[in-house]
DNA sequence: ATCTGTGTAATTGTATGCAATTATACGCCG
DNA sequence: CGGCGTATAATTGCATACAATTACACAGAT
């Protein structure tokens, strides 16, 4: 019975340096070097290598003459990002609704309630808490499609999208309208409305999308 | 003026396997060790361990307690992958009808050329050929398209596409109606016409699919 | 015969060392 | 004063060594 799944020093940095990316931490354009990293994280080149090989094959990051950068994402990219959201998702969705279990909708309503908490809340630091737990929503959601081409489809797009935004969720209006979108979102799926769901899910990206539309770059 | 782009050992170990994977010399399900892929490659276990997270990131390889193990496709993974590209596809081959240059076109015809020759010729090893003419047509057109998100979103899905496609190109007549279809797309690339292209292009994923549907798994 | 426990061999994970490349700074010459 | 070549320092790339984990085989017991 030993089938514990290491996690590996290599993996946690690879998590760790996403977060950071994904956060702003390190910013777009930033140039990060092996030995600082190793440094700053207390431990070999070796894992940092590792974990900058995959950032580098997700496009987080690029090599730049020395190290490697973090890649910035254009307004135009988010637009794209969106369109293929909007081409997609529906589908996606629409099978998710069908196949959907209840532990999983328990674990959306508790990270749905998460989220009002941090919406109404309102702190310094709650917007990454937001972004996180929108993350997690749409990790879930996707996941639940039960198809992989679609899962890693969307969630790759996911990703890059929360990059980009950095303040844009930050005010908490907009916050409370995501969540708003979300609670529609997984009541359909919770009485496995396929069709209610796709398009309340197509309904949110479109808002989102406008909502990055008129924001400078 | 030393700008060279060193390729390392590291990016050709990756390059490698992930053709021999495409090309079916890594069978899926197959496990490879570092340490056998170290010796058979003639180099240390380092890069082989730096590809081998590229490839992982990739979802080409997953780790199985003892070594990591060759990834495989369903026929459902296939038919979502062409729904997908179906809903996005012909959004990006329209762009490309607009952006594409004459190097480019260029580049295609001679791609096409050679795709004929091996048609016509139909030796053994050319169905490898065909294989990776049939990539880099598809490389060079969804990198016209000029977005990175339809560019690598759709990479993504043609690159595993190929692992999937063992034998179905081998057939000679098959082959052959691929390149018409490639060359329609081509004809209407080079007359910069959008709906045109994005027409052919969705036809030859239909047909693709439909090619495929009526396969044994 | 099957299950269990232990020993062993194979494999992975990380650190370190060294070689090689490259960017940057500085000085020299025009 | 500016361009160019060289020296140097910083950084990456790869290999090796060692530690630790894990699977597998084999032996023994029930």
């Amino acid at each position: 019975m030993r089938e514990h799944k290491n996690i590996s020093i290599a993996d946690q940095i690879f998590e760790q340096m996403e977060l950071d990316i994904l956060s702003g931490k390190y910013a777009r354009g930033e140039v990060l070097s092996e030995l600082s990293l190793s440094k700053e994280l207390g431990v070999s080149r070796t894992p940092i290598r590792e974990a900058i090989r995959r950032l580098e094959q997700e496009d987080f990051l690029e090599e730049s003459g020395r190290g490697m950068v973090v890649v910035g994402i254009t307004k135009a990219d988010m637009m794209d990002m969106y369109e293929i959201r909007l081409a997609i998702e529906g589908e996606a969705v629409r099978r998710a609704a069908e196949l959907i279990d209840d532990e999983t909708l328990g674990i959306m309503r508790d990270a749905l309630d998460l989220q009002r908490f941090y919406c109404e809340k309102s702190g310094e630091n709650s917007s990454d808490q937001i972004k996180n737990l929108d993350s997690q929503f749409h990790e879930l959601l996707y996941r639940a499609s039960g198809s992989k081409p679609y899962y890693s489809s969307l969630i790759g797009i996911h990703k890059r999208m929360t990059k980009f935004r950095k303040a844009s969720v930050s005010q908490k209006s907009r916050a409370m309208l995501s969540l708003q979108e979300h609670e529609s979102i997984y009541d359909a799926l919770a009485a496995h409305d396929g069709e209610a769901a796709a398009q309340a899910a197509l309904n949110h990206a479109r808002n989102a999308r406008d909502r990055i539309r008129e924001l400078e770059d």
